[in-house]
This record gives structure tokens, sequence and C-alpha cells, in this order.
DNA sequence: CAGAATCCTATACGATACTG
DNA sequence: CAGTATCGTATAGGATTCTG
């Protein structure tokens, strides 16, 4: 009850690290392991969240929703929602978003190529 | 007591997004924080296990040895151990480790850009 | 030197049900 | 259609201590 939060050092070293490690500053933004597939399927243009579930059908509703707003907040991917009465939201990829589509190649031709030579 | 593990829903997703998502079987075998990081300090070449220690400051020697194990197993990383009285252990990528260094590599680039843009 | 062992907490993730 | 809310479990990660 009293005890708000007085000890962080959880993720401190994640915070830390990032500042001299360049790979860490990324994965503090592409940690875990649903953001770098939906930002795949955002490389070949806007989806609407619809489009994304259908996309990813393993994904749970829960974990869509939660990392594309981590995701906003990390200005990878704009929201863009039109108030119309079956609302129309579509997510695609900020200019940050983009840049990092290279990333995302290199994983998908190693997984190509890795997967043939097993 | 008698329930040993009759249900493990969890993970069943990642094993099959990763049978048609390229990204998703990369993140099968990278997920987590430290993976990379770890991957990114082994591709100037080998290092010792203190050396690793050294270059990542911020990992706890629990999580170094968890994931280096791991690593191994995923084949990424080759382990080799000469016994003489202090111990000597270097670890070092295999042909796939050295394969996936473009991903680290752009991860690496984009840090370095993405920083300056903000 | 290179680790193993133990204990603990935080978070990631998943299932299910409900809503403007 | 595009989410929220709630609850539960599994895993990631960390602190500390010990060892061949």
């Amino acid at each position: 009850m009293t005890k708000i939060k007085e000890n962080s050092t959880r993720n401190e070293n994640k915070q830390l690290t990032a500042g001299w490690c360049p790979v860490s500053y990324v994965m503090n933004k592409l940690g875990g392991y649903w953001k770098p597939i939906i930002l795949f399927q955002l490389i070949e243009g806007p989806k609407r969240y619809s489009e994304l579930r259908k996309a990813i059908p393993t994904i749970t509703e829960k974990m869509l929703i939660q990392h594309l707003k981590q995701l906003q907040e990390d200005n990878l991917v704009l929201r863009t929602a039109t108030a119309v009465v079956p609302p129309h939201v579509t997510y695609k990829l900020t200019q940050a978003g983009i840049n990092l589509t290279p990333v995302m190649e290199a994983m998908a031709n190693w997984a190509i190529n890795n997967r043939e030579n097993n």
C-alpha cells in the first residue's frame, strides 16, 4: 500500500545499455516478439486494423493493439482514424518506421536462406 | 501436484507464425532483449567470456550465460573451451550467425541515423 | 576464469468477454 | 469495425551467493 515504487533497477540496465550500444537502442523499441512482425506487415503499405489481424492471424487483439500503441509512442507507426459509423482506422509506417525496413528485410532474407540450409 | 503441464497453448502461436512469416521465424531465435546485442559484440571476432562481460557491462552473468547457451542450441554461436587451469572459453559466430550480421548492422545504422534525427 | 544455483519480481503474453 | 477490460500463467530478467 505505502510502497509505491521506491526502487526500479529493472529496466535501468536496458536504458543504460542503449546509451552506448546502437543495437540495444533498437531493442528498446523493437523488443519483444511481435513488433518486428507487425512492422513487416506494414512495409508494403498502410493497412487497416482488421487487415493486420488477418495478416497476423496468430496474434491476439490485446497484443496487436498494445504493440501498435507502443509503436505509435515510439514514432514508428502512424494511426489515422476517420470517424465514420463503422470506424475506419489505418496504420502506416512513419519515416522512421520506413527507415527501419532494411532490418526486417535482412531478417526475412536470413530466414529464407537459413531454412533452406537446414 | 498431479498437474504436470497438460496444456501449453503458450508459444504455439509463435511456432505457428514462424511457419509462414519469415520475420517471426527469426524472432523465435532472436526474441528477447539481449541476444542481438550479444551477437553484435561477436561480429568483430571471437571473444572470451570475460571479454563479453566487459563489452556488455549492463548484462548479468545469468543472462549472458543463458542466452549464450540458447544461441548455441540455435547454432548461431560456437563455444570453444580449452581445459586449462584457469579455464579459457571463447565464443564465436557460426556461419549461420555470420549470415545474420546484416540484421544487426541494419539495426546499428538505423540507431545512428535515428538518434541524429531526433 | 567461467560458470551454476537459488530466489524473487516484473512483464509479456494469452483467453475470454464486453463495448461505442 | 476497432477496440477495452479483466484475469491468469509463463517467461524474462535481476540480485546474490557459491564452485570446479
